[in-house]
DNA sequence: CACAAGATTCCG
DNA sequence: GGAATCTTGTGC
């Protein structure tokens, strides 16, 4: 089975969120470097959650969240810090799941990508990745990681927002050195 | 056009 | 605990 086929990502965003941990997000640098880290964190933002930058309907910033599920959503936030997300769903839907920490496979109790801010650092990711289907012809994509298999998933609430704070939307891989905060 | 808020991070 | 820093959405 090819977890990566299209309708991989069609999935609600809190069914795919789980389903991402242990994958390895790759991305090729303009001047041609391989990035790449395994990720151990990762959030859900549903059509109807208040905490979901889509729910108060399509905006110019949001257009992404609306597009068919696989594709990018990148936004600037703090005027400093780029937050990377998978968009999921039906096309229309408004959802994405954020991609809040990754373990980098050669240094793997590096903290220098547990946090959604700092794993856009680390992977030179910025608005020019916003909106671009994942793909290795896009030079940014998603592979099964060969060092994590089942991993063992912790489920929380999600970090740093200020309603919806009920949903156990967050979710990491247990005893994960690299996730952003316990 | 003005203004407030924000899915963060780092320092004190 | 608080600042940095600036885009975006909203309201006048």
């Amino acid at each position: 089975m090819n977890l990566l086929d299209k309708d991989f990502f069609k999935q609600n965003a809190t069914e795919l969120a789980p389903k991402l941990l242990g994958m390895t997000l790759c991305h090729i640098t303009p001047i041609g470097t391989l990035k790449k880290g395994i990720i151990v964190e990762t959030e859900a933002y549903m059509p109807d959650d208040p905490a979901c930058h889509a729910a108060k309907g399509k905006t110019k910033r949001t257009l992404p969240m609306f597009e068919e599920g696989g594709i990018s959503y990148v936004y600037l936030i703090y005027g400093m810090y780029y937050c990377f997300n998978i968009v999921s769903g039906e096309k229309n839907s408004g959802q994405a799941v954020l991609i809040r920490a990754l373990q980098l496979p050669e240094h793997p109790h590096s903290k220098e990508a547990a946090g959604p801010g700092k794993l856009c650092r680390y992977l030179e990711i910025n608005k020019s990745q916003n909106g671009i289907q994942l793909s290795k012809e896009n030079k940014l994509w998603l592979e099964k990681s060969p060092l994590i298999s089942n991993p063992e998933i912790v489920t929380t609430t999600r970090i740093g927002i200020s309603a919806g704070k009920e949903n156990l939307w967050r979710f990491y891989i247990k005893n994960s050195n690299s996730i952003s905060k316990k």
